[in-house]
DNA sequence: TTCTGCCCTTGACGCAGGTCAATACTAAAT
DNA sequence: ATTTAGTATTGACCTGCGTCAAGGGCAGAA
């Protein structure tokens, strides 16, 4: 696919010319960064911020202890690491790819000379807003809701309610993202499963009818 | 003492002209809000955003059970519901006064006018993002650590490591600030009180010599 | 084919911290 | 002076979830 088109659909980019996606997508590079490849490192000094093309890309923040929290899974069309843009020169959180995934790279030169456009500005910080929220919800998440209704509130979040999924991540990606450990995740699904509320074979996960109707989030 | 100066203070206006803090200052209005005032209520329409100016003022989103978790202890010179600037129109989180607390208040038409300036957009994208690494911290700091640590924590990056301090604010406020409950919290001050680790008379509050350097914080 | 390493699962266990409830201590209101 | 309401403390209790440890399944490397 070429990468005007994956520009396009990004959530920095969207609704931008074919002309100025040619012109974006001149400025940086394509990476491609396979299952389990680090990207970059928390406190790690850089110059560029990353689009995520395709896969997925776990960023987490490193405790004192040596485990990792998760920040955020982010998917295809969503931008990280902008943060290095401005005052601070290094990153504040770690990256790595789940799952095979290309990303597309702007170093800050380009994007200095990109924010000299009055509408990318504004769609910048627009994007900006949207992560503010999206962390203060994330915050939320983590510290008021139980494992259970965190895993439910993933799917829907990352997928949509639907009855069957394929499911391209490790449980132990999913563990993380929800902000637990394998073994309690693991349990979980033991329970769900002997409950009848899901089936989960392979990468194949199901769940029963009717059971979305009786939640409701938010 | 006059607005100009205040705005000067802030993070967003700090290093303005003093002309150019006169003319932001006659745009907005400074409110007051006496201690437990609500200021905003998540979900509800806006189109002003605040500095604060002096006092302190809790920003918290709401679990569907009502307990409220807080997000972020503002301080004066902090800017916040800035988000509602921006596409979404309804603030995301709620805010209320924890004590006695001015705040300076624009709206969106005179921020939109601001905006035109070079630097000032500047400014504001680079309080967006300390913002942002702000919350992923919050994250880590709430999910990695346990309550003592909180605390401590809390205490430095609030009013720094010293001997004694002057606590403005009720141990609820602080308990909740610190992410737990005033009965864990009550419990914590007592273990740390007869370790001796802790003095708490009133509003008076002194940890014992020493203790700051067994901590390492990042 | 065997080894090595990683995922996933399962059991046993412990504990930090939340819930519930009772009581005291304010300080403001009538 | 007495009621009222918010804050704080303390005890008894319980539970969700993390830790530790062991074993099974599977894939890629040698």
């Amino acid at each position: 696919m070429n990468i005007e088109k994956l520009l396009k659909d990004s959530e920095l980019f969207s609704g931008i010319s074919d002309e100025a996606a040619g012109r974006i997508a001149a400025m940086g590079t394509i990476i491609t960064a396979p299952q389990g490849r680090m990207i970059f490192l928390e406190g790690e000094k850089g110059q560029s911020f990353y689009i995520l093309v395709e896969g997925s890309v776990r960023l987490f923040k490193s405790a004192p202890d040596g485990r990792e929290i998760t920040v955020k899974l982010a998917s295809p069309g969503e931008i990280f690491a902008e943060v290095i843009l401005f005052e601070k020169d290094r990153y504040p959180v770690s990256a790595t790819a789940v799952t095979d995934s290309r990303l597309f790279s702007l170093n800050k030169a380009s994007f200095n000379t990109l924010l000299g456009n009055e509408a990318f500005r504004a769609e910048f910080i627009s994007v900006l807003m949207k992560k503010q929220r999206y962390l203060a919800g994330r915050i939320l998440y983590l510290t008021a809701y139980d494992v259970e209704e965190r895993f439910f509130r993933f799917l829907d979040s990352h997928y949509g309610r639907k009855a069957s999924y394929d499911i391209p991540l490790s449980k132990k990606d999913i563990a993380s993202a929800i902000g637990t450990i394998p073994e309690t995740f693991s349990r979980l699904i033991q329970r769900l499963t002997q409950l009848g509320t899901i089936r989960w074979e392979g990468s194949r996960l199901e769940i029963k009818e009717e059971f979305w109707k009786k939640r409701d989030y938010d």
